[in-house]
RNA sequence: GGGGCCGUAGCUCAAUGGUUAGAGCAGGGGACUCAUAAUCCCUUGGUUGUGAGUUCGAUCCUCACCGGCCCUACCA
């Protein structure tokens, strides 16, 4: 049996979560479910990440320890998924001890086989951010963020050698063309990797809130090196229950490109630090961009309208779950950025879902119910509409299957498209009942059931109340993709229940 | 400063070293009235950021410039 891993990023808990946050989540969902529809054997992971001084500070002028803080906030992150009904099959936080067992078995090992050193980290440091800053970026000695002198500080950390790497992963890149997709971001980490790569700090002495390196307890792993094992730790990884073997073969990260570096070129040369394959594959996705305007108060704070001030919840409970899944995976193509606006939910939502999915369901159901009585009819095999049913499976199966839910959306909605047409084309509202009328709509009503499965990744809900509505019963993923998108299963002789709008208009 | 990405119709985005650069939305015209004033058909609209170069031919390759953005020790 085929099997698929997919994670997004652990999510920093000093931050509440947010529309970024919620188009990443999505996009691996709508990834796993669709996965899983196919048959495969689907292992979904997301989780916070804990771990770091942010999340101690956070924590601090919250007046809460550092845990108590993680809590709270990775508890908002459950609760977003929730909302959005995020199939994920595990949720990892950094402070649980089996990540904490994990992370010390994974940098053992590397620690073992010879990448990891002692030495003096010297940086330029600002008091004010309590960070540091490399001479590159900041300009004339000055913190980029202050503009206040740096001062030259030294620290005795543990370093990986990510030097050494350099030409296995030039190896790998080579040897695995789509690692990273799309290509573009593929170029980018492998030009980084091209330009010469410096060993890294990746221990912490200044603060205490991490996991403690087994070999040394003055340090704490650095959060980000902490943080990508996570990926480990939802399989196992040097624990008991170890399956590494049989997820990470089958591995995919999705990840944003402000994050490429970590998980395309540190993360690859880590595992290869352990003995380890690298993850199998990387899916880098653009950032959602707010135009700047027309937010409404109640989404957006006065004056500043970012996308982190809009919160996944709100959404949800003022357009509904399905229609804004619907909105984030075909609204941009994975991989480039795409605008967010209020406005551009609302024009799908009406044009894409009220016009085109929900009145064609509904004008069906209407018309079953005066030309047959409500009963419905079934297909027949030669039916003009059988073709375009084929064409959409065929061409939303592709997209799916390079990660492009945009497209797979797409191909469905010309199968919505080309019914409507079908149904202008037949007029079966002109017709005598009969056997004529019967046809078409026992055509329209298997269009409209293959519909349902192809959009049930991305539309879970939706997907199985139109299941309900035309008389079927069970589950929509009770039985294969391809075994329920051949065309001719619907079989007729039940009620058909019109219902209420799927997509009531939104008129504002 | 260094590295990289992007700039295509009013808007959001596709596409390819080669016949008249595509789609959705918006705009215009028509049809229909089963349906959530929804649907269907037709249609206006682009010197593909600017300037050079390579080529028989470039939107796609090269260079420069302009504009937007990302990374450069912790924002999807």
């Amino acid at each position: 049996m085929a099997r698929f891993y997919i994670t997004t990023p652990i999510f920093y808990v000093n931050d509440a979560p947010h529309v970024g946050h919620a188009y990443c989540t999505v996009n691996a969902d709508a990834m796993a479910r669709w996965y899983r529809l196919n048959g495969d054997e689907v292992k979904f992971v997301t989780g916070t990440d804990e771990h770091g001084q942010k999340v101690a500070e956070a924590a601090e002028r919250n007046g809460l320890a550092p845990l108590a803080w993680a809590d709270q906030t990775s508890l908002r992150f459950r609760e977003a998924w929730n909302a959005l009904d995020i199939s994920y099959d595990d949720f990892i936080r950094t402070t649980e001890p089996r990540h904490q067992e994990t992370v010390q078995k994974f940098l053992s090992k590397v620690y073992e086989n010879g990448y990891i050193y002692k030495d003096v980290y010297r940086g330029l440091y600002c008091v004010s951010c309590e960070d540091y800053y490399t001479e590159e970026s900041a300009d004339e000695l000055k913190c980029p963020i202050h503009a206040k002198p740096l001062t030259e500080m030294e620290e005795e950390n543990w370093f990986f050698k990510l030097s050494a790497f350099e030409d296995q992963l030039r190896d790998y890149y080579d040897g695995h063309p789509d690692f990273v997709t799309p290509h573009t971001k593929r170029n980018e980490a492998y030009s980084f990797i091209k330009g010469g790569l410096k060993d890294i700090s990746i221990t912490r002495t200044s603060i205490k809130w991490g996991v403690p390196v087994p070999w040394d307890d003055q340090h704490v792993f650095y959060v980000w090196y902490d943080a990508l094992v996570n990926y480990l730790t939802a399989i196992g990884y040097g624990r008991e229950d170890d399956e590494v073997e049989k997820w990470w073969p089958h591995s995919h990260h999705l990840i944003g490109k402000e994050i490429i570096r970590f998980h395309c070129v540190w993360w690859p040369a880590m595992c290869m630090a352990a003995g380890l394959e690298p993850v199998s594959h990387v899916q880098v996705h653009g950032w959602l961009l707010v135009g700047g305007q027309k937010l409404s108060k109640t989404m957006a704070a006065e004056g500043s309208v970012r996308l982190t001030d809009i919160a996944p919840v709100q959404l949800t409970t003022e357009y509904g779950v399905d229609p804004i899944r619907y909105y984030l995976l075909r609204e941009t193509s994975l991989g480039n950025d795409g605008d967010f606006s209020l406005e551009a939910i609302i024009a799908r939502y009406n044009t894409d879902l009220a016009n085109n999915l929900g009145n064609l369901v509904a004008r069906v159901a209407a018309v079953v119910g005066s030309k047959c009585e409500g009963i419905a009819p079934s297909p027949v095999m030669d039916s003009s509409l059988r073709q375009s049913a084929e064409t959409a499976v065929r061409e939303a199966s592709a997209g799916w299957n390079r990660f492009a839910p945009q497209a797979g959306l797409e191909a469905t909605w010309n199968l919505i498209g080309d019914t409507n047409a079908y149904l202008e084309n037949h007029a079966p509202w002109k017709m005598e009942p009969g056997e004529e009328v019967a046809v078409v709509l026992g055509d329209a009503l298997e269009a409209i059931r293959i519909v349902a499965v192809l959009i049930s990744p991305a539309m879970p809900s939706i997907s199985q109340e139109i299941w309900r509505r035309i008389g079927l019963a069970g589950e929509v993923s009770d039985e294969l993709f391809a075994t329920r998108t051949s065309w001719g299963q619907f079989r007729g002789g039940h009620r058909i229940e019109k219902g209420e709008p799927l997509f009531p208009r939104i008129t504002d």
